[in-house]
DNA sequence: AAATAAAATGAACGCTGTTCATTTTATTAT
DNA sequence: ATAATAAAATGAACAGCGTTCATTTTATTT
């Protein structure tokens, strides 16, 4: 039986260092340039034994996308150490422009690109499991703020929706690089202004 | 002379022949299945041909995403019949939403894609002009607002930046299918919700 | 040491974007 | 009208892509 639980161990171990060297060469040089072979290579294993581990590339992708959502999820889980929640909502939009910007990619295979999501369809599990505890934590955060008596007039979970959309679309005209490209007077700072405009909207709500 | 005239002509006239073909396949099918061979074929000419027409497929994704903003900016500027600035503002919102779910592929193109802005690195132009006019229109929009005495204690530039982001935001949710797999309660209906908490928001500055 | 099972392999397939020598078509000059 | 020239269109060829699967290598059991 030994024997048995160490063979699975070791395909766990192969399929977690696929996935580190998969991770690796998307943050040095992007999703699209990396291809499976590159991945086979960089770990030195050949192309055919990844299919051995992996379905396809989506397959690949989907457990990448899901990895990015435990790391951006202990970004959140460190800020529920903020008793207010309305200075923790502050604080978890920071969090997640943080995230984003440092792991554009992955930000980018999270909540932008099709495959996850494509993988999900051709799977058992249809829900989108990830994307809901995540943004689950947001809700439940401005769900506080109403029973605090903030955002009075306001709607949980379209308030919530609002919320992520905007935080999400700095996140996205940022990574895709179209802020640097209008021609802001100061394109350097615009971010965070323009976040600061959000912090000083919140207080109006 | 008149030939050279007529040879120009024919020249715009298989370019815009070749971009047509290529938006069709795009809007039918998506611009990451649509190919070379796949548009030449469309149009009856050999793929060479559409190398002599085009640098490469950023050439062709970028001259897309021009005409793109074309039709946007004619959303726009209908828009512009409306006298209030901050009725035009909830509207532009409205019409910009509205684009990016009838043209998905094409308001990808346009925001998120990383083709047009490469293909500007390597141009003599490297200003994204498209995006400046766009963004110009929701700026000089909220500069009306900002006059007529609303969104006191706000800046124009990291205002409309928000704004803009928190539209665009909804629109990536919704076309990279994000929303419908996050369980909303009525995900039917998030999208037109979300907005309205906007518009509520908008009331308060 | 032989038989069996499991794991790893890499050549091959049909795609992709792109190039460029060759052919076809159109224009100009005689 | 015909020959010479210029312009335009072509498609085979190249390297690289994701993916498959018969074959080989390695590990386990008998």
């Amino acid at each position: 039986m030994s024997t048995i639980d160490r063979k699975a161990k070791e395909k766990e171990a192969l399929k977690a260092l696929i996935l580190k060297g998969a991770k690796k060469l998307f943050v040095e040089k992007g999703i699209e340039h990396t291809t499976i072979r590159n991945i086979a290579e960089e770990i030195n294993y050949s192309v055919g034994t990844v299919y051995v581990y992996f379905k396809d590339k989506n397959d690949i992708l989907h457990d990448l996308h899901t990895i990015g959502f435990q790391e951006l999820d202990s970004y959140f889980m460190e800020l529920y150490t903020i008793e207010d929640p309305k200075e923790r909502l502050k604080k978890m939009g920071f969090a997640y422009i943080k995230f984003a910007i440092e792991n554009s990619e992955m930000y980018d295979l999270m909540f932008n690109l099709k495959a996850p999501i494509e993988f999900l369809k051709d799977s058992e599990n249809e829900d989108w499991d990830e994307g809901c505890t995540a943004f689950g934590l947001v809700k439940k955060t401005i769900e506080e703020c109403i029973n605090k008596g903030y955002f009075k007039g306001h709607n949980v979970e379209p308030l919530a929706f609002m919320v992520w959309s905007l935080v999400h679309g700095m996140c996205c005209l940022e990574i895709h690089q179209r802020i640097k490209n209008v021609n802001f007077t100061n394109p350097d700072t615009i971010l965070y202004d323009g976040y600061n405009e959000y912090l000083k909207m919140i207080e109006k709500l």
